[in-house]
DNA sequence: TGCAGTTATGACTCTACCCGCATAGCTTCA
DNA sequence: TGAAGCTATGCGGGTAGAGTCATAACTGCA
């Protein structure tokens, strides 16, 4: 029953989540923000990315609750103290890891 | 260390597996195969999707040794073993249940 | 070996979405 | 309140990838 089977619907929401991570940007901003909250200028002068951007993507991770904003005088700081992403994301380098492994020993 | 921000280079293959789960087809499939290993026709008649869709999606899953192959007579018998696709989901889908929680009890 | 059945792939269309530019909309503070 | 600064959004070009059709390539079996 844990592992039943889910429905398109609830599969179609997971999949959407998984999108978001799917996106180098995102994630990206993500690792930037998970331990040091920060304003939009410094993330442009971090990451290179335009305002515009930015902006679209933070809106769409804090829609998904990843991400948080919180106003400073009359900049935004965001902040992303989640650690699920830590999680999904070392589950996934841990498996990632393994497979280059395997292929080394597979070609000996 | 084991949360140092990690390089573009691993930031890019973690998306990239993540684009894989980001694709309902994709999961659907995944799921499909989780417990019950099954050939082409019978996905086929399961999805609706057409064979050469099937092919591309599976053999995109193995490459990343989600799937795996057995042939058995003429045909491929598709297996999905691997329990780190049912832990993710597993993951999300919890945080998209407190999410849903989270929004009710907001809207009180 | 040759055939029938199965899987992989080239060519194509179509949709979604990234990303930047320009600008509209807001919020704070003098 | 008005101006300055910050953020959101309409618009458009470009690209990646889903999905289909036709067909090539391959596999097991008579």
């Amino acid at each position: 029953m844990a592992d039943a089977k889910p429905g398109p619907e609830q599969l179609a929401e997971i999949s959407r989540f998984f999108r978001l991570l799917s996106e180098p940007a995102r994630l990206q901003l993500l690792c930037e923000l998970r331990h040091t909250p920060c304003d939009v200028q410094t993330l442009m002068e971090r990451t290179g990315f335009s305002q515009s951007h930015l902006s679209r993507q933070l809106s769409q991770l804090s829609q998904a609750g990843l991400v948080r904003s919180e106003r400073q005088g009359q900049r935004l700081i965001f902040h992303a103290d989640d650690p699920l992403v830590d999680d999904l994301c070392a589950l996934v380098s841990q498996r990632l890891r393994q497979t280059l492994e395997a292929r080394l020993r597979s070609m000996e």
